[in-house]
DNA sequence: CCCATAATGTTTATAATTAAAGTATATTAC
DNA sequence: GTAATATACTTTAATTATAAACATTATGGG
């Protein structure tokens, strides 16, 4: 009895994670071509409209997120989910054109805190204001119980993600 | 009477458009973080497993996923939404490297259709077998509902997505 | 204090990416 | 048939991106 228990869970499980695995495969492929498709529409409307690029718009947002405009290397690499030594160049042109200020952390000497100048904050306040009227126009085509209901998906997904990329980390 | 009917749908629709684009742009962001984490595992393990690209990983899976393993540089370039430019330096990699081969369409000499090699068909079936593993377990704390929900969503999202697409390319 | 280890950021080499201009070929209008 | 236009791809210059090696600074245990 407990043998015969033990040997249906080992085939439901088999046949669950097949299932799942090419309903995933699917989700994620989905998922793909609807952040690419996104992505391509900003990206040449950033460009022709604002003289910006996508990766500095991203930059920008995550200083204008923050209470005090600021954040460091090291969090705005975690965040832009791009690699280190990208943020450092991303980061030099940034501050070449003025759009942000590298400050000293006054308790670390390692770290270079990144500041959004008044510049920065006057140009991507215009611009943030646009991108989210490019992006309610590209979501229209969904109805509210849809816009919920992704919200509420996504919204877990991503923290189940956050959880095995730590989980990942620490191993 | 009509007018105030006129009026209050004014209203409605402002203000229904005012959420939207908030609702619109958290579903976004969500959209993005997710197939970021996705992307930055699905990359490292490419890399640190089968010293592959992410992005040779997506131009192999589309000649794969062709009936004869081939595709012209135009399809590339849009089914993988890059730029042809970039598809014409991605080309020139997996040439040297032996995983596809350039051939001359015999009715139009513009065209370069890239075929899959034999190796690179070989290559490509090992390391898909892990991806769609990897999704498999990055997805599985959704439950079959939310899989289904999430994926009629995204269905709708994408094709009409693809729509305004077309719209906006033929203006 | 000193050493091992960790954390922060930069540098290096190379790959991937874009927009725009250029080349070659095909198609369409007349 | 020819000229104008469109399509397919490549080239160019600049930016964005990675992984790995490096330099500097911090932290914790003896």
């Amino acid at each position: 009895m407990k043998a015969q228990s033990q040997t249906s869970d080992v085939v439901a499980n088999v046949s669950r994670s097949r299932i799942g695995n090419k309903s995933a495969l699917r989700a994620w492929l989905r998922l793909w071509s609807c952040v690419g498709s996104v992505e391509r529409v900003v990206r040449t409307r950033l460009y022709s409209d604002h003289g910006m690029t996508l990766p500095r718009f991203d930059y920008l947002s995550q200083l204008y997120r923050q209470p005090d405009r600021r954040m460091n290397m090291t969090e705005l690499s975690r965040r832009l989910m791009v690699s280190g030594g990208n943020v450092t160049g991303l980061t030099d042109r940034l501050v070449a054109d003025g759009l942000v200020k590298r400050e000293q952390d006054p308790s670390d000497r390692r770290v270079q805190i990144i500041a959004l100048s008044d510049y920065g904050y006057e140009r991507f306040t215009q611009v943030a204001h646009e991108h989210e009227k490019w992006i309610g126009e590209l979501f229209e085509d969904l109805n509210s119980d849809q816009m919920r209901v992704l919200n509420q998906t996504l919204g877990q997904l991503k923290t189940s993600l956050e959880e095995k990329l730590n989980e990942q980390q620490e191993e």
